[in-house]
DNA sequence: GACATATCTTAACTCCGTTATTTTACTTTA
DNA sequence: TAAAGTAAAATAACGGAGTTAAGATATGTC
């Protein structure tokens, strides 16, 4: 290894090292707890130095709510359920969606509770859409295929999953903020909307 | 009147001013742009003025988001679709329920997002679970009414009421945060996605 | 007119995000 | 190897936030 790329190695490990801290202390202590200072105190450095790893707060959030992203996509895509119908395979997608948001609760709220952290410019926005298409294709996916395999019938694609989407995000939220609904009760909310959704999806 | 009512109607004079103004900053600039300073320096009180009438920031915000909740089921009190069939009245609600969200999105989005201003301790859940409860309560009886009349089969009321609005919720915080779709993407996501509940409603 | 009370302001404390400046450590090079 | 240069870190400081304590001001009571 070349000394640059050692010293290049060094920076991308408090780069992450950062990103961790922050992630922690989001997932530990909620959004409101989050500070430069506190991330900072964590690891050992001044506040300061995260100045030099990311352009501001929000930019350091925006990386916690992109790496947790990455972590979400690929629990979508190993549902356990890859070689039954579509159908099928969509409802497991959506236990898998709701299961990850009730385990990562804060990160969900931050990352989906969009400009909190976040100015209002346009191109935020658009990464924000960006970010929100990825979760759609994965459900778009499934839904495509459950059509081509005629298990439900044909409508039109976006429509539909940014319904299905919307529902499932509802539905987080709203165990998220009840927390104290026990599991037998979160579980019967969930399979009651899976029933529900499902049932809208077979009719035309 | 007497000067005891006359002092206390003067200072729910300025408790209902105090109020005003947040409502009007959080409307006009969003959550994050909301501070005490800032109210009070809109209504010509200095800062400390406004512990006076409420207990700290999280109270105040609270009762911002009361005073919306008021009107909002108000606005879902008169849909007018009165003597409607239940259902019928059941996506006039649902209409409306979006409808207000949209027209007051930061509002919604603090309202919705909770423990973004609170604490959370027992008894704050307890109060946003109640104000859940007001919610659920118009989108129970149209529901009750129309599983009664035989419009929809019978089902458990509490999931699906739960359903149902976690729906309404996920598909509002989907318009309010895609704010560059048109009006006319928005009516029909929010036609598709009445649909796709009406129709998951009807099978059983 | 003196006292008491309610109301409001000023001052101050701590914490925050952020920037400018300075120090430190390390690399390069003469 | 010593000087120069550079990258990485820390210190200091600014403005703004929520909040509290203390003081000022007005208003009602006896």
């Amino acid at each position: 290894m070349s000394v640059r790329a050692r010293i290049d190695s060094e920076k991308q490990k408090l780069r992450r090292l950062i990103l961790q801290a922050t992630t922690d202390l989001l997932a530990r202590e909620g959004f409101e707890q989050v500070s430069i200072r506190k991330v900072a105190s964590r690891i050992g450095y001044s506040a300061t130095t995260i100045y030099l790893y990311f352009k501001n707060k929000a930019d350091l959030i925006d990386h916690v709510v992109d790496d947790g992203f990455a972590r979400f996509m690929l629990r979508l895509g190993n549902t356990g359920a890859g070689d039954s119908p579509p159908l099928r395979q969509l409802v497991a997608g959506m236990r898998v969606y709701i299961a990850f948001a009730l385990e990562n609760p804060n990160w969900y709220r931050v990352t989906f509770s969009s400009r909190l952290g976040r100015s209002n410019n346009d191109a935020q926005f658009l990464t924000e859409a960006a970010t929100r298409e990825k979760g759609f294709a994965v459900l778009a996916a499934s839904l495509t295929q459950a059509m081509a395999a005629g298990e439900i019938p044909k409508r039109p694609l976006y429509p539909a999953v940014q319904t299905i989407w919307a529902t499932l995000h509802g539905i987080a939220m709203l165990l998220i903020n009840s927390p104290q609904a026990g599991i037998k009760e979160q579980r019967r909310v969930i399979e009651g909307y899976i029933e529900l959704i499902v049932n809208g999806l077979r009719v035309r």
